[in-house]
DNA sequence: GTGAACATGTAAATTGTTACATGATTAC
DNA sequence: GTAATCATGTAACAATTTACATGTTCAC
């Protein structure tokens, strides 16, 4: 008796097609339209390139979760507007609500910086800039979106996502200039 | 004339086997040894599973970053031990001067609460709670943490989250519960 | 003796990105 | 006219996780 490999489906991960479906939910949209949605809205928690966006549209359509809109053609010529089903609202709320409360963290910056002492002053100087600067890059976008029309959920994640931008900001420009500077006195002192 | 597809290679990256010989940097250590390393010290922010380790422990013995220790068996038996050589030491060097400061962040807590208005009180109540028990759980870990000897860069990432998380904690505790409470009201007070 | 932790490794599946390939529309 | 943005889609590749497969050592 042979024993086939038993592959766990759905335990509750948000994936490209679940943010297909989100996006949609605001109305109909593009494939362009949605990865436009994804990086402005959801950047700072979620990605997405077209190379699995239109593979997952094309699935949702396949599952009857979208439908392709008329060819209304106002302006476009190839254009494909996506709209939402029943079914698509029922599998996306379905999908939310067994969503887990998780978040994972990938920190080159933090895992450069835990080996510090393998890295040059200028190195560290670099990497702290490096971040500083995405960090207020991110900020002045969180707070340019909070002037348009949202939803209570929306300003929610902004808020979220401004406080804990903030702390990094803060402890960066303090304590990360500090620990820095400490490396390169380290530096200039012991030339050994 | 067929054009060939370029794919660039280490793009200043932090994988799998950096963080293998970023471990061994601190001393000679089995596979399992270096996933224990990296589940406890570098969890925030990495990780790794022994089906990425041992491959890539493969990968740095051959080529001739990482040597496997004679197997002195004092206790084990079958154990491996691994010491990182001086090429190994500047190949890591070298990795941890390329990288760059980045940081990405994958929430299915934030893409859940983004969609809100598809979710029912108890599940934000419940993803809330679950995202503050994680929130709590690492904090509790990073304070442990600090009673142990570390080097100048371990502490600093110690305390960079220390800061990223207790902000995030007094958000979701505070404001957190009360979208929550409110989402809780809107559905109490207009059951239409 | 038995369950937890220690220990190593491979194969398949997953999931996504990047590069390629192509073209229309709009603003300057 | 030309560059940027809009627009769709596929194929190759990459990097990992998960499940499988197999033991040993230690504490109770």
């Amino acid at each position: 008796m042979e024993f086939q490999p038993v592959y766990l489906v759905d335990m509750g991960k948000l994936d490209v097609r679940v943010l297909c479906l989100g996006v949609l939910s605001f109305g109909d949209a593009t494939g362009y339209e949605i990865r436009s949605a994804i990086r402005s809205a959801l950047a700072p928690f979620q990605g997405a390139s077209f190379g699995s966006i239109y593979p997952a549209l094309a699935k949702a359509v396949a599952a009857g979760e979208a439908v392709p809109r008329d060819p209304t053609a106002t302006v476009g010529l190839e254009k494909r507007v996506y709209g939402i089903t029943e079914a698509g609202m029922a599998s996306l709320r379905g999908a939310l609500q067994a969503a887990r409360g998780e978040e994972t963290l990938r920190s080159d910056f933090l895992t450069a910086l835990f080996f510090a002492h393998l890295l040059r002053p200028d190195d560290i100087d670099r990497l702290v800039d490096e971040r500083l600067g995405d960090l207020r890059r991110q900020y002045q976008n969180l707070l340019r979106q909070q002037s348009s029309a949202l939803t209570e959920g929306q300003r929610f994640c902004i808020r979220y996502n401004q406080i804990v931008t903030r702390a990094a900001i803060d402890f960066l420009s303090g304590e990360g200039r500090a620990i820095a500077a400490a490396a390169k006195r380290g530096a200039g002192r012991e030339p050994d």
